[in-house]
DNA sequence: CTCAATTTGTTCGTATGTATG
DNA sequence: ACATACATACGAACAAATTGA
């Protein structure tokens, strides 16, 4: 049933157990299965059973009462959602109680890693790296490559706001094409350390790329989310003739 | 550095490695540092460093010579993608390769799990279960609740084919919305064993839901996909303003 | 009130795997 | 290859609190 997987037993019953409270099939005040249940159901040992519910009562998830059983707690809190944007519109629009900061800035002739379809690297970029938090949380990380000729043309403005909406407005700069593409990749130690999450946690990873009309990629950005803050919604009507 | 997580040291350094030769970091031919810099750098015992090159070469992901190094492969095998839909006309199309089968199916007067603005549940569904695989390999689950109703309009086409591309074309059945959203979770036991993954092992989990003119969720879809074969690919310019 | 059944809480001993030096 | 330390996992037994007959 379980194991294959060499992370602690306890560690992966507490996580199962974890989301039946959060997806709400134990709904608050429900009584949960007693330890010799779960631990047949998960086929460990009723101590190691025991040690997984003991991970949800130290996060305040339950509560146990000798003799009687143990049980979900009332309130259990809320996950805390960021929308991915997956339009022009959403892009634009500056996200609230967001804060930004920025790690690093300078040029560089090195090309940023660009996929099919990109278009063709310019000759210089302007890189910058940045880190978006919420609640002092961080929960984003994005290295931006910007044309050089295009930087110069505000440095400034780049430097302190967000870039799209900049590009959107900007005399002389056109998007040809603008396309995203989403994976689901995992943390190595500089962005864990950087995002606050264990190394080898799932992140959301985003490629952007905009070209101009000689076919260049004169904007790519690389954003890391971390993976249990992302919530991304769509209208599938898109693109659909009307009957 | 690493540690904070319960996973041992060596699998935690092996995926970091793995992904460097994945992500191309390390492309095929490149000497990978020595034990000792490896061991410096994740702050490991040389030792716990070689058995983490240990488990990357037994994936035949690298060759290694005494006296020489460690080298990257040649040939580093290609991830394979599935592309999931975020519009109408993707959503119609029948994917290649991809084989469905039917795991369950029957009438329930029980209601899907709704979101806000989802809409209202209709009195009873028909609930489908199916598994979607390419070359024999599982990737993705969908629990299926349609309108008993509109499902009785069509009950063997609704059974063998795909649903979406069914009712874009059945008479008397309108759209009025359609909306997904997606998140990333985590397999639990019977979704693990179905999709051929460890439990906990990262998801995705895309909920879509349609409503009619009358406000009523007649079509309500969960979706579940193995992570690492998930990619979305998005046009930005959509609801862009013309300059 | 007492007793038995139930369920959590605790302790001991042992075996195995991981990590370091 | 070896010695040491530590975490994980199991089984078994017993203690303590709660409930209901």
């Amino acid at each position: 049933m379980l194991k294959e997987s060499s992370v602690p037993l306890y560690l992966q019953v507490a996580s199962l157990l974890r989301r039946r409270i959060e997806v709400g099939d134990w709904p608050a005040g429900h009584k949960i299965p007693k330890l010799e249940d779960l631990a047949r159901e998960f086929n460990v040992a009723r101590i190691t059973a025991r040690q997984a519910v003991s991970m949800l009562h130290s996060e305040g998830l339950i509560w146990r009462r000798q003799g009687k059983g143990t049980f979900v707690s009332d309130s259990v809190p809320d996950r805390r959602w960021i929308n991915l944007a997956s339009d022009w519109p959403t892009l634009l629009r500056r996200l609230e109680g967001t804060k930004v900061k920025l790690l690093s800035t300078f040029d560089t002739i090195e090309s940023p890693r660009l996929q099919a379809g990109d278009g063709t690297p310019v000759e210089a970029y302007h890189h910058s790296r940045r880190l978006h938090s919420k609640d002092k949380v961080p929960h984003l990380l994005i290295d931006i490559y910007l044309d050089r000729r295009v930087f110069m043309k505000a440095p400034d403005e780049f430097k302190t706001k967000l870039i799209i909406p900049i590009l959107d407005t900007l005399p002389g700069v056109q998007i040809a094409t603008a396309r995203q593409t989403l994976t689901i990749g995992t943390a190595d130690l500089e962005v864990a350390s950087l995002l606050d999450i264990a190394a080898n946690d799932p992140v959301v990873e985003v490629h952007r790329a905009f070209t101009n009309e000689a076919g260049e990629a004169f904007f790519v950005a690389d954003l890391t989310y971390r993976a249990d803050f992302i919530k991304m919604e769509f209208d599938l009507l898109h693109g659909r003739d009307v009957k």
